[in-house]
RNA sequence: CGAGCCGGCCGGACGGCCGCGUCGGAACUCCUGUCACGGGGGUUCCGCCGAGGAAGGUCCGGGCUCCACAGGGCAGGGUGGUCGGUAACGCCGACCCGGGGUGACCCGCGGGACAGUGCCACAGAGAACAGACCGCCUUUCCCUUACGGGGGAGGUAAGGGUGAAACGGUGGUGUAAGAGACCACCAGCGCCCCCGGUGACGGGGGCGGCUAGGUAAACCCCACCCGGAGCAAGGUCAAGAAGGGGACUUUCGGGUUCCCGCGCGCGCCGCUUGAGGACUGCCCGUCCGAUGGUGCGCGGGUAGACCGCUUGAGACCACGAGCAAUCGUGGCCCUAGAUGGAUGGCCGUCGGUCAGCGAUGACCACAGAACCCGGCCUAUAGGCCGACUCGUCCG
RNA sequence: GUCAUCGUAGCUCAGAUGGAAGAGCGGUCCCCUGAAAAGGGACAGGUCCGAGGUUCGAUUCCUCGCGUUGGCA
């Protein structure tokens, strides 16, 4: 994901869930494409090396669960101040977490 | 051996698997164009390379690009011992002067206070061509038997006390008491001469007057330097006063969306007798200038691609010049170029630090390129190398 | 990339030419009240962001640094 608005539909439309180190926001447009994805990590959360050691982790992180995304998906995957100090797989496990919430739960939920 | 001082360098190493970015190659594929060679994109595989000594702060200086190649004066800003180095600097080196240290060595915005103006609180009698509070001395008056005390007039800067600073220091002559009033030496100032040095300056000699406060990181004066903006610079695609471009899509007619040129109305000024503008503020001077400039209102509008983009005052190694900064010659090498922004994940061995008897466990400084260089400053775990000084001991 | 702004008591802010720092709120104690609030009185509280320098003397002037907030492209 690379322009504003792409962010702010994600961020103000979709839906969120949270956790201690990161929260997800989640929604999905009717067009066939395929899902992208952007980080947000904010100068809250360290210097510039924290911050784009956080951004790399995540972005590892979320390569390995691509496929769990529906076409058509827009996710931001925006990281909070203790995901600077976070081990890997803490990180790994409050994304698997948000995702659950987000996408795991059956398709004729609310949308 | 201990303590210290100065300089240089490194800043984890090796390997396995899975990923990421640029570039190159191959295969497959899509779009587009030509008579033909072609141009552009996507996917997969292979290969090379892939953050720093500070990449940081943005405190200076340059390159580069555009503005009309930018002249003179004023204003404004900067620098400030000398000589050298450099593309340049407010940087660096050596030296001079002053200060500190036993020493190696360190620190200094280090021009001018007889061009002018301002300021020097409090304390103190007096603070800038100074000043009689106490004191000292002369004289006079009063009180007192006397010793002595008090008042007036005057002399006096040697002494006291205040202060950051009180108008040279010591000794003598001199005097009523004193005073550079005079003398000797010393310190300091000005001028002249000689010697050494490119120079700052140093050494020596002579003469003069006896003495001149501090502050210019207060205004200021002097000397020298400075055009402005910044890669979002700037350019190409880009044709045109009616359209053009990018992306997606298409039944190939087109459609959707975004961007660029802004568009309309009313008024004013002007079209070479020139409105307005540029050379950054002003003046002179020079130049640009008519599909023009400007005011108000309404409507529209906020970033597509590519180039610039990495070969450069370049790195390394020799030799030479120089005390050094640095420079010259030769050899050799090519070493990130992203654009929501590429270095990540898992693991092994070694190396450090800490804890523990041990097995072992935990941890790994500061910090992330964004047009490129030269400096400065700031942050930095740990380690390596070299020169030198002082102290102690041994020979 | 570039240009600014600010930093003073626990909080919000003043301050001067260089001569040593105040206000409001808050805090503590006392008075008032049966008790409290309000009111009155008294008191305490400062590395003037840090380091170095100029000066007799610096919160103020100079240089560097640290941090805060913001503007423009």
């Amino acid at each position: 994901m690379r322009k504003g608005e792409e962010f702010a539909e994600a961020i103000r439309r979709g839906r969120r869930a949270g956790r201690p180190s990161l929260v997800v926001h989640f929604t999905a447009v009717e067009a066939d494409e395929a899902p992208i994805v952007g980080f947000v990590v904010s100068k809250a959360v360290g210097d510039a090396v924290t911050r784009n050691r956080v951004k790399r982790r995540l972005r590892h992180l979320m390569r390995a669960r691509l496929h769990l995304l529906p076409r058509g998906s827009l996710l931001v995957v925006r990281a909070n101040p203790p995901a600077a100090s976070a081990r890997s797989e803490h990180l790994a496990a409050d994304l698997d977490v948000a995702l659950q919430r987000l996408i795991g739960r059956p398709r004729d939920g609310r949308s």
